[in-house]
Order: C-alpha cells, then sequence, then structure tokens
DNA sequence: CGAGCAGTTGACCACTGTCAATCTCCGTGG
DNA sequence: CCACGGAGATTGACAGTGGTCAACTGCTCG
C-alpha cells in the first residue's frame, strides 16, 4: 500500500508554511522534526488509512490530492472533502482512536506521518504548536460547515459553481493559475460531494460552457467569466 | 443580552463529565475553575455570539439548548447544529479569531465563559485538558461529517428519522427518556437543518404517525416503533 | 488494438419545493 | 374572562428541479 521514502527535514519543505509546523522557529522546528519517523508515497487509487483503522497518527499532505469519505453500511459512499498538499488528514480519528473515514490517494501522493501522541506532547511544551494545532481542527470546522450550508440550501448550480470557485481559490493561495484547472476526480466524485448526481454535475458543465461561463473537456477546465460564476456562488 | 450568575465551582456542577474539565483530577480542577470568570443566563431567543463577534472564549452550555447558524449575504440562514448541555460552542471562532457563525438559545440556557488564551495556556501544562480539548474538536468534526453524510445522501424521511434517533440517543445518554421528546425547535429549524422545506418536514411527521412510528402534537413527539424508525435511519 | 471506465445527452417522472388556505395554540390587552 | 392577533403547524394543489434509466461516445491503459 505504500512506499518508504528517504527523510527529507522539515526546515527544507517547500510546503511548511501551511503545515502543523508552520511558525516554529528553527530550534524547535528540529525537535518536531524528530518526531516524523517516516513520509509514505501513496499510489494513486489506495488509502491512506480506512474507517475503522486504529488511529495512530496525522497526516500531512506534501504531494498530491486525497479524498476522504464515509461509508455506510449499506455500501453509499459519501465524499466528504478533497485535501491538497499543505492540508491535514486524520483529525477525526482523535476522539474515539479510530479514523472515522477514509482517505483515498486521487493520484500518485506523498505524506508526512505525524505520530498523534508525541505530537500532542511536544504540543504542550511549544505553545506556538499547541495554537497552530487548534487552529487547524478549528479551520476544518470552519469548512465542513461550509459545506453544510451548500448542501443545506443551495441548487445545484450554485453547488457547482461554489466547488469551481473554492479549487480556484486554493490554486491561487498556492500561486498557480487562476483560469486553469485539472480535475483530480471524477464526476461522481464531484457530485458525491455536492450531494448530487453524475448526470447533474455533467450536465451543469455543458450549461455552464453554453453561457460561455467555462470551457469544459473532460478533467480539464478553463475559466472565461469569472465574475458571473463569482456571482452564481452568491 | 447576557445576565450575570453567581459563581458555582466546577466541583460542584452536574455537567462536569461531558465538559471540557472532564477527567481533571481534584488540584486541578481548581485552576481550572480559576480560569472561568462568568457564567451567563441567556433569555430565549438571544444571541450567545454573532458571526463576526470577536473570538474571546469558548462556551459551555450549562443549561438549556442552543442552535447554531451560519448566514449568506443574500439573508439566508443554514443552521449548522444544535446543542444541549454539556457541549461547547464557538470552537469554529479559533481559526480567524472571529466567529464564524451565530449562536442563539432555543430556550432560557445557562453558559460558563471559558477565556479562550487562558485556557489553551493551561491545556500547556495539563496533559488531560490537552486531549479534552483536542477530543472535543475531534468530536465536532465527526459529527460535521456526519450531517455532510445525512445532506449528501439521504432522502427527507431518513434525515428526519436520523434527527429524531440522534435526539433519543443523546436524552438516553443523559439518562433521559427514550420515548418521549419535547422538541426545543420550530419546524422550520429543523427544516433547515435537515436541508429541506418546513412543509416536507410537517408532512413526513404526519406519514410517520400515520404509519404508526410516532405520535405527534406539535413539539410533543412520542415513539411508538423505535426499530421501525432505526430501520429508516439505516 | 480492444476493453472498459468516464463522461455526455435524452426521455421520463418522482420527490420535494412553492404558494396558499386553514387550523391551533398561546399570550396580550381590553 | 374572553376576544383578538399572530406565530407556528398542517394540509392541499401544482410545478420544477434533479433523479433514474438507458444509449452512445471517446479516452486511457494494459
Amino acid at each position: 500500500m505504500q512506499t518508504h521514502l528517504r527523510h527529507t527535514a522539515c526546515a527544507q519543505c517547500p510546503v511548511r508554511c501551511r503545515c502543523v509546523a508552520a511558525g516554529l522557529p528553527p530550534t524547535e522546528l528540529g525537535r518536531f522534526d524528530n518526531l516524523i519517523e517516516e513520509r509514505y508515497r501513496i499510489k494513486r487509487g489506495r488509502h491512506l488509512f480506512r474507517q475503522g483503522d486504529a488511529f495512530q497518527a496525522l497526516y500531512a499532505v506534501k504531494l498530491g490530492v486525497f479524498k476522504t469519505t464515509l461509508c455506510e453500511r449499506d455500501g453509499r459512499e459519501q465524499v466528504t472533502g478533497f485535501r491538497m498538499y499543505g492540508e491535514i488528514l486524520g483529525l477525526d480519528g482523535i476522539v474515539h482512536q479510530h479514523h472515522a473515514g477514509n482517505a483515498i490517494a486521487l493520484e500518485d501522493a506523498v505524506v508526512c506521518k505525524l505520530p498523534y501522541l508525541p505530537v500532542a506532547a511536544l504540543a504542550g511544551e511549544i505553545q506556538v504548536l499547541r495554537h497552530r494545532l487548534l487552529e487547524m481542527m478549528s479551520d476544518e470546522i470552519v469548512r465542513d460547515h461550509r459545506l453544510i450550508m451548500l448542501l443545506g440550501s443551495m441548487n445545484a448550480s450554485e453547488r457547482l459553481a461554489v466547488f469551481l470557485m473554492n479549487l480556484l481559490e486554493r490554486q491561487h493561495a498556492r500561486g498557480l493559475s487562476t483560469k486553469e484547472l485539472i480535475l483530480r476526480m471524477t464526476r461522481q466524485e464531484i457530485a458525491s460531494y455536492l450531494g448530487i448526481q453524475l448526470e447533474t454535475v455533467s450536465r451543469i458543465f455543458s450549461r455552464f460552457s453554453q453561457r460561455g461561463l467555462i470551457q469544459v473537456n473532460r478533467r480539464h477546465i478553463r475559466v472565461i467569466d469569472a465574475h458571473q460564476l463569482m456571482r452564481l456562488a452568491s
């Protein structure tokens, strides 16, 4: 499932500013770094962890994109989020010591394993780390609430517009294009995330395209009228 | 908006076992207790805090029920949760130092104000408190994910069945009746929370009633066939 | 090069939303 | 004490968004 990677110091990590280690002064960064035993390469389509697995660590995405999902007894799968580099996976495992959902790589990915107990212990000593940890959890809660609002009160077009704007925003924050999008997920996965059917996703992409808001070619999206799209996302 | 209350020690608090202070040994409970300057009485319908307010503290519900909501620019309001005693409000304010949503009392309520920075500082020293804090945030994330699953993949009847079972569960955990429910919220608030219309809530209550699953009298629900209801909630 | 998965599009219809009328409490004030 | 007003809840009629089923296309990858 996973391939080991040679250790690379946090100090050299290009996504440190988004990670749990953000803001740590050099001396303490070293202590944090020592806790990270392993970095993994996860192949596209493989699980980083599964619902019900014993919880041992949080994971920081260094490269690639993951989807997080929940499975019902009856087999229905709900996508609860997409995580790209600099974001954290596994926060929902802390309460019950078991992962509450799945994390699956949408493309070949690399993660750092942050063993929970040692990190939490270090957070006792280092104030910056402690606040950062609480901040990241709070951030996840805020994002979840926004998704709840989307699912609870928007129609299909609004949902898709919000979804696109959100991806563009995250690309922008990472210094990437704000016009071009390469979707890492299938229509099915987008649909599940947005609480609609895959056919509806497809139809609305087509409608947006006809109205001159975007150009669609399978996973490749080019934004033509960002302003109009923003208005739709209200 | 708020009325001050005389200080009551955490050691005597009947809901301590559910609070952030759960599991603290007596000596350290005193230190925690010292941080809590104030306890408030909130009248029904009043805000505990508003979206955008500066974030200073978390709040533990001692008595009563709150709804948490998010407001859109266009005035749409989405209910994101209901909190009863022993639960925590305000965790979404930590990231941006501003409350990300509203908290409104559905009946006369009492809360303890837990000033964030002092509590976080104490969490640096007391391991139990630190873990408890992280646990409660993780718990909120898990609950949000379950709501996302409900909103993303269930039909209206399933949503209402899950809602009822969830309330019953929480009552059970608190030693209250598992057959009788007094709803503290309006049909409109239930509807918003479940991502449907209030008329749909009303219709499905009627349908459940006709099928002999429950008896409905406005805010008063009596469960007749819990097993069947559970099955619906799948 | 072929199989199979991903995506698009059409036809049809059901669930739920919308609008409106009515009913039932409950609190307030004459 | 009763009448009145208003908010909350129920119910009906109708309409529309989005779900379902099915056919078809075109990548992509082994």
